[in-house]
DNA sequence: TATTATAGGGAATAATCGTTTCCTAAATCA
DNA sequence: TGATTTAGGAAACGATTATTCCCTATAATA
């Protein structure tokens, strides 16, 4: 179930929730409607769940591309760079659910934007962390207010997003994040 | 007609484009579906229309906010500012038809997606001529990569844009904005 | 004035949508 | 082994979709 969920992961990342019919998820998920209607209430409940799925996957990959870094200011600029890796090339052009669903739902579905929000908030809570970490050993001044600098951060990593569905280079990419580090000075 | 069309962007970024249906735009433009359809092809070309008219309202608004601006520095910050103002409250909600557009329709309509490349990189060719002006009336250090940097802010002005649709308040997108604007340093 | 374009409205159309229903085959339990 | 539950697939459902066709009222023309 879990693999046919990724299937689905990848199919709404590409079209979008409303552009993508459970005729494509069909195909996507190797499962007749039948069975998919078996398993979940409706095609709402198979984007809730790969939404979910998405999101824990992610921050997990987010989590390990930060473990080697040494300091609080080396695991933002990890973090970041992993960003940069999700959104250049044909992996950009992919998309991100996080933003795909607050730019097409989170208008008139209010328990879908609750879920966007959740992962916003958890994105800038987590950067902020980060920050914190600097402060603590030195890597970043402590005049830095964390949690405003991880909201830029936040708006940094959505915006790369955007820009990488238009099919900018690693370099463009990395480039925009060097610069942007500066925030932390 | 152009009032029309204002009211069809306006269901457009509330509704994205697969959500709105031709039901929907009869009841926005106050005309019947046959007369939209005398005007335009079909869904895609009111779209378009749309779209372009959004674009260039858009930049217009931003130019005039920016002009009492003395310096280049200046005028980006009141470039930046005017992009808080559009991403607060009910007016972010709304969303913005770029990043929609860019979320929802790049992927597989390559026209679309060429007029997305097009909006975006004109952003980026604005806020790097205003950083280039400011490194000559000195507002701006000498040092600063015009372009790059004003990749950064359009990353910027997207994230506030994505951040927006979860409605966040006008001080705390000011304060991103704020802090931002080291990178300029 | 008589006639002809034109703009717009509304019903009809075919296709596609999400969803349900029913059937088959495999697995589980007694 | 036999009975029963379960997972999955194909077809059918009504609703909605984008689009077209035709009608009416108004404006332009001669």
């Amino acid at each position: 179930m879990d693999e046919a969920l990724d299937k689905a992961i990848r199919v709404f990342r590409e079209r979008g929730y409303h552009a993508t019919s459970v005729n494509d998820l069909t195909g996507a998920m190797e499962l007749a409607s039948g069975s998919i209607y078996k398993a979940f209430r409706d095609k709402r409940a198979v984007f809730l769940a790969a939404f979910d799925r998405y999101k824990v996957a992610r921050d997990e990959k987010l989590r390990n591309a930060i473990r080697a870094g040494k300091t609080g200011r080396d695991r933002i600029c990890k973090a970041l760079s992993f960003y940069v890796e999700a959104s250049h090339g044909a992996e950009g052009r992919r998309g991100c659910l996080v933003v795909g669903c607050a730019a097409e739902l989170a208008t008139f579905d209010p328990e879908i934007a609750e879920h966007v929000t959740g992962a916003l908030r958890k994105n800038e809570a987590f950067l902020a962390d980060l920050i914190r970490q600097g402060r603590e050993d030195g890597s970043i001044p402590p005049h830095i207010d964390a949690e405003a600098t991880a909201r830029v951060m936040v708006c940094l990593t959505q915006g790369l997003r955007i820009l990488g569905k238009t099919g900018r280079t690693r370099a463009e990419m990395a480039g925009t994040v060097d610069i942007a580090m500066k925030v932390l000075a």
